[in-house]
DNA sequence: GGGCCCATGTAAGTCGTTACATGATTTT
DNA sequence: AAAATCATGTAACGACTTACATGGGCCC
């Protein structure tokens, strides 16, 4: 059995909670995953042709006036999936962060510059910050007929890390002014 | 002026500190960015030719046994550098997360197996950790002779961040072995 | 009737990694 | 003499985004 395509991976995954059609799986992940695994519609809708193809999912065209193609596990899909969540190699893990990057050459400009870079990142943070609670509080009104556990975890990992990261910029921003400070006063 | 292209970023970051050939480059990003940005050969040396068309770069190949190609910047590379480094236009931040996109769908699995499947990822990430603090040691040692300050900055960043990761993993790893302990006990 | 949401799909372009090919020099 | 490192490059492939094309249904 070959491994499964990252987008994939969404796919099965998504459709482990019950049918759905190729819209239904964009805006699920866009609305809950995207943070960490997002997938889009040009990967989307040819890796669920792929993945008929394989017998992993079958799709049905329910009657009615809207076209619309409901897709769902097949048993060998079952097992992919579950092969794929307990199985132990080494999983995708990806960082990549532009504002360190700028962060790391900031010895090549003056110290305000730099300073004012700390602020940009610091601001830009925090709205990602922001819209996360925004998410999150429109989930928490839903949770109490939600059965499911583990999505708020996820939640909780995405809130968590953009506060430690909001946390890290504006200490950093604190320690850059009290220099500069030294510096000018 | 239009933007750099992603690699082209590190490129003349990297040049900005000095004149260097392709393969320093490499393994200047390799021991330093990589955990946030990363350069590959097949990026690097097609970015480094269409750089030096632009006029971005200048190249000389110095006498000597080896055959080899000395990249250092133009006026118009340093200014397109330091425009880089201080505009205010969004900065990418992508973060690709495949452990939490299991632990999204673990209400799938039975409660020994998203034990399981918490604890792998706290090694992984242990293991990223150890990786991260070898590397800071390494360089601790070179600081005291480094008048660079920015780039201890983005270790710290990174070794931060690591331990944060790790930290979450392991709360949650001891919460849900205490609620399975609850059910079997 | 207009605007929004549902719904499916493709084409083009960008970005990136991996593996390979090649060969010189330095270190052990 | 072998192994590691320096050094440059390309080809093939994989993954992803954006923009476009198309059209139906629902609600005000």
């Amino acid at each position: 059995m070959q491994t499964l395509t990252p987008t994939a991976r969404v796919i099965l995954g998504v459709l482990g909670l019950g049918p759905r059609t190729g819209y239904d799986i964009k805006k699920l992940t866009e609305y809950s995953t995207r943070f960490f695994w997002s997938a889009s519609y040009g990967q989307l809708y040819p890796e669920l042709h792929r993945l008929e193809a394989a017998g992993l999912v079958v799709s049905a065209e329910p009657a009615g006036a809207r076209r619309r193609r409901v897709y769902e596990l097949t048993d060998a899909g079952r097992d992919a999936l579950h092969e794929w969540l307990t199985s132990d190699s080494l999983m995708t893990f990806d960082y990549r962060d532009e504002g360190l990057l700028k962060l790391f050459f900031a010895d090549q400009l003056d110290p305000e510059a730099a300073l004012a870079h700390v602020r940009r990142m610091r601001t830009q943070m925090e709205n990602i910050l922001a819209h996360f609670r925004m998410i999150a509080d429109e989930l928490a009104r839903d949770r109490e007929e939600d059965p499911a556990r583990f999505p708020y975890l996820a939640l909780d990992y995405g809130l968590a890390f953009m506060e430690w990261v909001v946390g890290w910029w504006a200490a950093l921003e604190r320690e850059l002014q009290a220099s500069d400070g030294r510096l000018v006063g």
